[in-house]
DNA sequence: AGAATTATATAGTGATCAGTAAATAATTAG
DNA sequence: CTAATTATTTACTGATCACTATATAATTCT
């Protein structure tokens, strides 16, 4: 067993709580009294447990991705690239749209500008943002040798083509779209896939 | 004449040096001390010229998008729907890579996310992307009694799909994507319109 | 010249920022 | 039991936040 006094606060849960108030708020946006008011600990419960805010940021952004980034993973198996980009454009709206979460993909909206001090921040967000792009490449590469992607298209122009549309997405969400006219813009991208 | 002691600065100078720093870093990003040392004056100075934080960053955004929406208006006087969308998109482009600029579109990045004490800020900026995308739908249904624009078109979905490229376009460039690489997401959009 | 007006620089305001020192409470190891 | 260890609460740190009171400088009006 762990020696010393055990923590009076469940870890998961108070990231996950932390989780909902960067999400929606941003990272600079969001105090770290917030964070501790949400979380229901104080402020050296929070550093002895996270580290400080960036490192509490980080391990949001990973909570986020894995507990929402089920779509990726969808468009990653699904059958055909067309398959794959309708499975990873509708799972965005979807999630974009949930009327229990903030309206916004946090890997867009935290931090696209940002000061001097958040930099790093900022970086490692749209680092992420690329990761799901070449994953997405990869995928057309894929379905290139498959034969259900053209010889001649160009899956590093096409997963970029995909990703610019679910960022805008995501933009268009944080404005008050509705799902519906999400899901039309979804129609339309996917003519390019027929 | 004015009666009083003459201003000291030039105050459209000092909004564009103050519309620099709020273009780069965003809203909640940047601070009054930051801004009065970018624009070579002190706070009392300021706050006489530009009422506050918020008066200034909302007359910095009127400056913005004065000096740089001559592409939407480019769009609605293109002769034809391609030609406004080649035109608003090329153009978006052009700005969002200009090296000698923030890589962003300020409209995007200044606050998708923010405290409580900004969301009227973040509001204004999404109604401000609202009324590009209003014009948008407005060129289209022009185009559908022009007659160059199909009778079965959704003017609207039209002009939400462009837009929502755009928006994507901004966060792309805040990733740093290169100019001929955005031009490839603008050639794959035109698609849909030829 | 003198009054009125407006901008300036200096030096602050209280509030909040992220983060922590110190004392105490709760647990395990021996 | 005592010692060691870790978490908790309380209270606090210096720095920075947006903003301003005060005094003075520069101008116009009469």
């Amino acid at each position: 067993m762990a020696v010393g006094r055990p923590r009076a606060f469940d870890r998961d849960t108070a990231l996950d709580q932390a989780l909902d108030v960067f999400w929606r708020q941003g990272y600079e946006g969001t105090s770290v009294a917030e964070l501790t008011k949400a979380m229901g600990i104080n402020p050296p419960s929070l550093y002895a447990a996270f580290g400080n805010k960036e490192g509490l940021f980080r391990e949001a952004v990973d909570r986020y991705v894995e507990k929402g980034a089920t779509h990726v993973h969808e468009a990653m198996v699904a059958p055909t690239a067309r398959a794959a980009v309708e499975a990873l454009m509708r799972g965005s709206v979807e999630r974009l749209t949930d009327p229990k979460k903030p309206n916004t993909c946090m890997l867009v909206s935290s931090a696209l500008s940002c000061s001097e001090a958040s930099v790093e921040i900022r970086d490692e967000l749209s680092s992420r943002r690329a990761g799901i792009q070449t994953a997405l490449r990869e995928r057309f590469q894929k379905a290139r040798t498959d034969g259900d992607l053209s010889d001649d298209a160009d899956p590093t122009a096409l997963a970029r083509y995909v990703a610019t549309v679910c960022h805008g997405l995501s933009v268009q969400a944080a404005g008050g779209a509705t799902r519906k006219e999400l899901m039309q813009v979804v129609d339309m991208t996917l003519r390019s896939f027929s």
